[in-house]
DNA sequence: GCCAACGTTGGC
DNA sequence: GCCAACGTTGGC
């Protein structure tokens, strides 16, 4: 079981627009950033990620799961680009901001701080532990 | 809206 | 294979 963190711009494509997807979910398409991609390719089903708000809101707002692995990009036929499917876990109890996690020196080598413009990290679990925690969410999921 | 960081592209 | 130019991202 790994961890991630997906990052979108909440007025393209939401938090609250995942969770209106249901047990489906949505492909997370358009990436177009080798690292971000090898990153999906190394997802396993079941696999958990934080849903962060970029741009507006700077916050980890809810918890996601992998429910489809590596398929190529529906959105390009570019054979490159592959995506995955996720869908709405849960809210975090209370949203964890950039500002947070920056502050916290648990956090400092997260790819939220050293990679600010990757799309699609990687979490470590210590990592996702300390998030849940600050989330109120205890013991994490 | 600005600008720094950084990935990609293309000429050589 | 190097590197300058360019485009995009994302915090501020």
């Amino acid at each position: 079981m790994a961890y991630w963190l997906f990052k979108s711009e909440p007025d393209v494509f939401s938090f609250e627009m995942l969770k209106a997807k249901g047990e489906k979910g949505e492909q997370w398409d358009g990436v177009r950033n080798y690292q971000a991609r090898n990153n999906m390719r190394a997802m396993k089903i079941g696999d958990l990620g934080f849903f962060y708000h970029s741009n507006i809101g700077l916050e980890a707002v809810g918890i996601v799961e992998v429910c489809a692995e590596a398929h190529p990009d529906s959105t390009t036929d570019d054979p490159r680009w592959e995506c995955v499917d996720i869908r709405a876990v849960r809210d975090l109890p209370r949203p964890v901001s950039l500002k947070e996690v920056k502050a916290n020196p648990k956090l400092a080598n997260m790819s939220l701080v050293t990679s600010m413009r990757l799309s699609v990290q990687p979490v470590t679990p210590e990592e996702w532990a300390e998030v849940c925690r600050m989330a109120g969410l205890d013991p994490a999921p």
